[in-house]
DNA sequence: CATGAATGAGTCTTCATTCAT
DNA sequence: GATGAATGAAGACTCATTCAT
């Protein structure tokens, strides 16, 4: 699963070998952070290539164009987060509310945190049409999990809990993106998670 | 209070006329309009000044360049919304807990939804990085608003209400923008409310 | 009839006034000299705007891109060229095949040696696909222009003279080409109008 | 005579082996294809390897670069078509006008027809600066070889035959040329022939 | 010798901004 | 003040050519 949203990254020919993976991975990582210092309107391909070590032409060898890096970049760590939550959900499916809720904000704050450039470089790249696309499947596959694992709490929501996990996964998302842009690195992650948890489990306890 | 976000515009003699006035409304109307049709990237100069009926020449008699005609766009609805959440924050100063959330959440949904196509611009618009720090600025205002309530309630939180002040204002913004992307201009603001006061007050009443 | 090979330009917005006009006929003439100096494929639209005196944002202001550029340097040669022929037809209507005959090379001789570059330009700019069907089309229309006048003639062929039609405008153009390009602007008219006029009327006399 | 367009390649070590002849041969072949698929300016010398079965290194090992390539690709199909014209005038040297008439049409529309891509392929080609003065190279030496036959023939025309040769080469590719682009494959060539041979005789008949 | 990934100069095209009318 | 044609720097993308393996 963790390759769904991963681009079908056709290069113009084939430079896929043992080498050719590391560059790529080089060009993402330079994407993410060329993201970071210059933000979306002004990274250009010649500075992603620039700061991964390679002429703009190699780029090119391993992405059609400009969109579709932008959209590699966001899937790979949109793949990250989906896996993280769905694994999460898994191990806690039937469980009670306040585990399941536990559990959730967790793992996301841990996906999260684990790629705090990535995380901000997203909520960037997503300027792209077809990036925003990616992010908002990402984000329905993350609530369709939430709202699986609601549903089989034993004191979770009557009904579908589709609207609920919606909002969990927005708060939750904003939240830690919230603190991200305050903090930077030093978020108080303790802090954090223990404000989100009383937040999901007040507002779950509430509607149900 | 509602200049104070507002551009300093500074039109070579005389600043704001008759004429002017209706002019730079009309100017910031087609910005909303044109980041609502295109998007950011896809916004020209050229593109905001045939929308609004004048020339280009015109806009740059007003603006002295896109990003102050961005950040004014942006500022426009930002003060409006902070001055709502004042206003509502100044009218229940003092209240219970149950009373303030619900004031807040009014208002906040009643901002948004009031001008969807200005809140779609402002997240465009915020592409701009003056436009962001705008933003951020305008948040960053609302949170100080909603931690000076949230300290004059008598079940308030003990101590400085910063981080959840934060937190209300992020998840407040992520669960109404979530139903916007979801149901567009259908959004069920009753369902919609209630369950942000469900998180809110859950919230507020697990860390009190 | 004179229009009906013009590129509609449709500028960007509609620089269409006093200036405009001359500004046009000054690209599209820096388009010719380019293509005589340097060749179709050394073309650049720099290269271009640079010798029409403008910059390459006022080039395209006026041709989408390069090949609206190609196709309407392309037009407005082949709608003299066509315009003459036809002028041609009209006038020899009915007379012998003689006459026809000897009209038809003097326009057509006429009207290349008019503009020796633009004749050379073309056949380069040719090789740009709109631009060929262009000739193509331009070409179809005197073709049949020719058909028209040979059908009325008292002693032209019998039948329908398409055929005939085609390969004398094919040869017509060839023999004048071949001219061209051996001695440029020195090509000896006298000389080639008598063996064109040889060349036609004995191939039209050996199929009647 | 078949080498005198010929490319002079320089390969490395030994020019002319076995495999390299072969080789050789599929590059040029797979130029023609390229040509008449895409055209000259969307052949690229990898698309060209790609399609012999070589990487672009090996071409690169017999082809200087591109124009080389270009060059020898036109100049293959030249030496074919001028050998079959050098051949049909030997055989008709001094012959009455009608007979090398005959010849030459036949071998002209022959050597066309034969190989309809080559035709094609050799006139985008031309869009080269070399290849086209290799064109006109070769249509030089064809021309001599008819002004050859032409002054050869008892009847034939008095004094220097090289305009009427020019003015015979030029307008006879001309109309196969129009033949082609009209009915393609499916031409007449019968038709076309007899065309030909009534232009042709008809002309030199009156010059004489 | 063959390979094909890497290179980067060179093109087309856009758009914020200016300024003569 | 208004206009909109002109400007040209900047960015996306291509492709001939090289060279390490």
């Amino acid at each position: 699963m963790s390759t769904s949203t991963q681009m079908r990254l056709e290069p113009r020919k084939r430079p896929m070998q043992r080498r050719s993976q590391a560059t790529v991975s080089a060009m993402l990582e330079a994407s993410i952070q060329v993201l970071v210092a210059v933000g979306y309107h002004r990274l250009t391909t010649t500075r992603v290539a620039e700061r991964a070590g390679v002429s703009v032409g190699t780029l090119y060898q391993y992405f059609p164009n400009k969109q579709a890096l932008m959209v590699a970049t966001a899937g790979r760590h949109l793949d990250a987060v989906v896996a993280a939550v769905a694994q999460s959900c898994a191990e806690v499916k039937g469980k009670r509310l306040e585990t399941v809720v536990s559990a959730l904000v967790d793992a996301f704050v841990a996906a999260k945190l684990a790629h705090v450039d990535a995380s901000v470089a997203l909520y960037q790249a997503s300027a792209d049409a077809k990036s925003a696309r990616l992010v908002r499947k990402a984000s329905e596959k993350a609530i369709h999990l939430v709202a699986g694992v609601l549903g089989s709490c034993p004191d979770g929501p009557p009904g579908p809990a589709l609207l609920a996990a919606t909002n969990i996964v927005a708060a939750s998302s904003a939240v830690i993106q919230a603190a991200l842009e305050r903090d930077g690195r030093q978020v108080h992650a303790e802090d954090l998670r223990r404000h989100m948890k009383a937040m999901l489990l007040g507002y779950l306890t509430a509607i149900c």
